[in-house]
DNA sequence: TGTCAACTGTCAGTGGCTGTCACTAGCCTC
DNA sequence: GAGGCTAGTGACAGCCACTGACAGTTGACA
C-alpha cells in the first residue's frame, strides 16, 4: 500500500474514532463537524471528503455488520426453511462482525455509540431506514432461494419483516441491558425467535405463558 | 371560534397546503422553507411558529391517521385475539381517516405526497421512526388488553412488529399501484395478513403457493 | 378607546453541507 | 534526481434549515 493510501486511511480512521468518541461522550447533536475535524487537526472540508455527512460516521460500523449478514445468508444451504436460514445467518455472522469491528474501533466504544443511535431521534430514523434497506436485500435473497418473485409473492418480504422486527426488539433490549456479550445476544435472539410461534397463536389468555 | 383563532388556522392550513403542493410537484429537497412561506406571503419565521420544521408539514396528515388507529384499537372488544384486534382496528379506521384528511387537504394531494415520502430518503427515515413509535404505542395497548407487561413478555411487541411489517409492505404496494381507493387498500391488507400464516409455515416449496 | 397579550416581521447568528481555487506533498517518468 | 502530474488539502464564500432577540402590529376585552 502506498504512503499516500496509508496516510489517507489513517486520517479516515482517526476521524471515525474521534467522531464516535465524541458522540459517545458528548452526544451526537452536541458534536459539531468542526469539533471532529479539530480533534484530528484537519479542516472541516477534509472531513466531508472522507464522509458524506456527520451521520455516515455513526453508521460506519453497522454498515460493516450488514454486509456480513447478507453474505452469511447467501451462503446458507438452500434446503433450509426461510426463517431458519435467517436465524442461522444472523447467529453465525456475529463472530465475523465482532472480528471486523475490532479492527476499526474498540467494541466497547461501538456499544456506547449504539446506545446514542437509539436515543437520538435523527440517528434512530436513519437506523430504521438502513434496516429497511437491509430487509429488502434479505427478502430478495430469500425469494431467490425459494425460486419466487419478490414482487409477486408477498411471503419473502413478510418473513423478513417479521424477522427484522424481532431482531430490532432484541437489539434494543440487549443494548439497554447489562449483558453486552456476544453470547448474551445470541441467547436473546434465540429466545425471542422462539416466541414468534406462540405470539401468533390466537388468544394468549387461552394458553397462559409459562 | 375567535377571529384570531380563525386567522391562525387559516395561515396554518394555507402553509400546510402550500408545502404539500410544492413537495408533490417540485419534490421535498427542492422546496425551501422560504418557498413555502413566500407562497402564503408570510415570513420564514412565521412558518417556524406553526411547524417545528419542514418535515412536520409532510407528516401532518399521517399523524392524524395514526391517532385514529390508536383510538380504534383502544375501543376494540377485549375478547378479540391480538392480531385480529389490530387487523380490525386498521381496517375500520380508514373511513374515519379519510373523513378527517379531506377536511385538510384533497385526498389526491395526500397520495402524491405519500409517494414523495417513500422516495425521499430523509422523509422515509422519519416515516419509519414514526412508525416505530406508533408500534410501541400499539404494543402497549395490546399488552394491557392481555394483562401483560410489555417489558417482561416479548409477544406484544413481536405481534405488532409483524403486523407493522405487513402494513408497511402493503402501503408501499398500494401507493405504487394504480388502485388508490380505500377498498383497494382494505383488499390488499386482508390478502397480505392472510399470507402471514403460510409465510411462517416451514419450507414453502413443500407446499407450493396457489 | 386605551391597554394588554398574542402574533408577526426583521435581523443576526449557528451548524450542516457544497463549490471553487490555489497550494502542497507524494508519485512517476525521463 | 529534477521535473511535471495529480491526489489531497485548506481557506473562503455561499446555501439552507433553524433559533433567539427585539420591535412593530393587530385582535381581544375592559
Amino acid at each position: 500500500m502506498n504512503l499516500r493510501e496509508r496516510k489517507k486511511r489513517r486520517t479516515r480512521d482517526a476521524l471515525l474514532r474521534a467522531a464516535l468518541e465524541l458522540f459517545a461522550t458528548r452526544g451526537y447533536e452536541e458534536t459539531t463537524v468542526d469539533d471532529i475535524a479539530a480533534a484530528v487537526d484537519v479542516s472541516q472540508r477534509t472531513f466531508f471528503r472522507y464522509f458524506a455527512g456527520k451521520e455516515e460516521t455513526a453508521f460506519f460500523v453497522p454498515r460493516l455488520a450488514e454486509t456480513l449478514v447478507v453474505e452469511a445468508l447467501r451462503t446458507r444451504p438452500p434446503d433450509e426453511a426461510p426463517l431458519e436460514a435467517l436465524r442461522r445467518a444472523v447467529l453465525e455472522s456475529w463472530d465475523a462482525i465482532n472480528e471486523a469491528v475490532v479492527e476499526l474501533v474498540p467494541i466497547e466504544l461501538h456499544m456506547r455509540v449504539y446506545r446514542v443511535i437509539e436515543s437520538t431521534p435523527a440517528l434512530l430514523a436513519a437506523h430504521l431506514r438502513r434496516s429497511a434497506e437491509l430487509e429488502e436485500q434479505l427478502a430478495c435473497i430469500i425469494a431467490e432461494r425459494e425460486g419466487l418473485d419478490v414482487d409477486l409473492d408477498p411471503r419473502p418480504r413478510i418473513v423478513v419483516a417479521l424477522f427484522g422486527g424481532v431482531i430490532r426488539v432484541t437489539e434494543r433490549l440487549w443494548s439497554a441491558g447489562d449483558d453486552v456479550t456476544l453470547d448474551g445476544m445470541r441467547q436473546l435472539t434465540t429466545t425471542y425467535l422462539d416466541q414468534v410461534g406462540p405470539a401468533l397463536a390466537g388468544n394468549w389468555r387461552a394458553r397462559p405463558s409459562p
